[in-house]
DNA sequence: CAGTGAGCGAGCTTCCGCTTGACTT
């Protein structure tokens, strides 16, 4: 008996193919074989919607070879990835390969000797839902997408772009942009009071409270002034002192959104990078001493769900290391509930014990940062949470009705924290309620509000993330398209729209309000999820999104073509 | 007669999401 499975990924397949050993046979397609084509629509708009799939460019030879191995096995299952795009693939191959009678499909959320197992003894069939679900997101954006450039090729110049995903990241950018440019600068002044605590500790404090009013941010400069000349002739003492206990969860694992970010802002890698490095490190590399080995799970991934095994051994190392009190006491609690569809796991180390410092030297050094990273904030994620103490000093001033306030932020116990720093912490002060505090040094500090900052790749990505736009495979994509069209500038570690982006999105906010909303996608999922439930057909969900963008779209190259706007 | 230049027409660009190598810089 001769069984093939295939996957997406070469590599995932190696790793099945030894798990199970020799009784069967693990290939990959190395993702989709088959979409539209590229220079035309390949879409039946306004009609049947009725896509026209191709064979993607050089992918040729792999379906050739797919059909032969299929050919020569009694039975074939289709082991891509449990999500919309995994159950497409599936579908294209199956359709391709054109060999229905000992066709499988089965799924596994990890990749386990056990959970290969179990999924291998129940096969089911293709999910025609879950399938139409996909068509309706890949018809829905190439319509926008092929529409929409076009009409930019006419306005502005050949060889521009707009679409869903892209169009949305360039509106956040240029909002900010103009709430930047519109920013009105405000001045402030401060009081701002150095004092001495009983060990003879310098520390400063701000003035809060002035006659029953707050005046922290004092508009004028006399006012200040006045202030300021009321703590000269009076005398400060300590009035009470609030104490709250705050507790600090740990930061869930590494999702792909997470890990650009944090390699962004910590090491200063670009989101590109980070996945080339983030992709080497998940095929393998030859290190010195320890052969090829795999240092980390799928990059991929929105997931922030945790195998048991791993589970397990991330508290065993922590235990080992730190001791059982910085042992995380709830299970993975970090798991986000959207339309997670969850088919990886999170982004960890394969084995937490190969430590970041027995790797050191023997692999390049962006590679073990980004491992380093990687092992530290996984090792974090399963530790217990942080307890700070808020303390918040309240001065009053004899005689006069006016209030200081200072607070300390003091670690009780660090937790998560010994290994995943992000913030400072204080020092206690050492004051007596009641007691006379002395004035060292008295100042009337002048502040601005500042805008807004521009956005970084990090941020960017973070509220694309958050808002569900685009997908982990893309979030790297999307940022080098807006710099390619030449919409986007990186300017130091920022974002910064050109003139032609904000034109761009102007244009298309003007003509397509809908569609260039942030609201836009999580609608359009609400259909998706729709039709994967069965409620509805995917061509009923592509027709209520196409006619309310026919009728725009019909209005906008219009005007286009009589230059009207 | 050969070279130049204006003017015209044809052909191209483009989406999002899944995956690696095979390219060049």
């Amino acid at each position: 008996m001769k069984r093939l499975i295939i996957v997406e990924s070469p590599t995932k397949a190696k790793t099945i193919k030894k798990l199970l050993g020799d009784s069967y046979k693990v290939v990959a397609s190395f993702g989709h074989v088959v979409d539209l084509p590229t220079d035309r629509m390949g879409v039946d708009i306004g009609g049947t919607f009725d896509p026209e799939f191709c064979v993607i460019k050089g992918k040729a030879k792999i379906i050739s070879e797919l059909k032969r191995l299929c050919r020569e096995a009694d039975e074939v299952y289709f082991a891509s990835d449990p999500d919309r795009e995994g159950e497409a693939i599936a579908w294209h191959l199956k359709r391709i390969i054109g060999l229905d009678n000992k066709v499988l499909r089965i799924t596994f959320n990890e990749i386990s000797k056990e959970a290969i197992e179990e999924a291998l003894k129940k096969p089911r069939d293709i999910d025609l839902n879950l399938v139409g679900s996909y068509l309706a997101r890949r018809v829905l954006d190439r319509i926008f997408g092929y529409s929409l450039s076009p009409l930019l090729w006419r306005r502005f110049k050949s060889g521009l772009s707009a679409g869903r995903v892209q169009s949305v990241a360039l509106k956040l950018i240029c909002d900010r942009e103009r709430e930047i440019r519109n920013f009105k600068v405000k001045e402030y002044y401060r009081v701002k009071v150095k004092l001495v605590d009983e060990l003879k500790r310098e520390f400063f404090t701000y003035v809060t409270r002035y006659r029953g009013k707050k005046v922290d941010k004092i508009e004028s400069e006399e006012l200040a002034r006045g202030i300021a000349n009321l703590i000269k002739s009076g005398s400060i003492y300590l009035f009470d002192v609030i104490e709250k206990l705050k507790k600090e969860k740990p930061p869930p694992p590494f999702t792909t959104s997470t890990l650009q970010q944090s390699a962004n802002s910590m090491l200063g890698y670009p989101v590109s990078l980070t996945m080339r490095i983030a992709q080497d490190l998940y095929e393998g590399l030859d290190i010195p001493g320890f052969g090829r080995r795999s240092l980390i799970t799928y990059m991929r991934t929105d997931s922030t769900r945790i195998s048991e095994k791993a589970a397990k051994s991330l508290k065993d190392f922590v235990r080992n290391l730190y001791g059982d009190e910085y042992v995380g006491k709830i299970k993975p609690r970090n798991v986000r509930f959207k339309n997670v569809q969850d088919s990886h796991e999170a982004i960890r180390p394969v084995n937490v014990f190969l430590k970041p410092d027995d790797i050191s030297g023997r692999v390049k050094k962006e590679h073990w940062k980004l491992y380093e990273l990687i092992h530290r904030r996984s090792v974090a994620s399963s530790m217990s949470e942080a307890k700070i103490l808020v303390k918040t000093f309240l001065f009053r001033l004899d005689p006069f009705d006016l209030e200081l306030e200072t607070k300390r932020q003091l670690l009780v116990f660090d937790g998560f924290y010994r290994v995943w720093r992000t913030q400072g912490f204080d020092e206690d002060l050492s004051l007596t309620k009641g007691r006379k505090v002395e004035v060292v040094d008295l100042e009337v500090e002048k502040e601005k509000t500042e805008p807004p900052p521009r956005f970084t790749e990090a941020s960017l990505i973070k509220v694309l993330d958050e808002k569900g736009v685009g997908r982990p495979s893309t979030y790297a994509v999307i940022i080098s398209t807006l710099l390619k069209r030449g919409y986007v500038e990186r300017k130091k570690k920022t974002l910064v729209p050109t003139e032609l982006g904000i034109r761009v999105c102007e244009l298309l906010e003007l003509l397509f309000p809908d569609l260039m909303d942030v609201k836009f996608t999580s609608q359009m999922e609400e259909g998706l999820d729709r039709i994967a439930s069965g409620e509805s057909s995917w061509k009923d969900v592509v027709k209520v999104f196409y006619d309310r963008f026919e009728w725009d779209y019909r209005k906008a190259m219009e005007a286009v073509k009589n230059n009207d706007i």
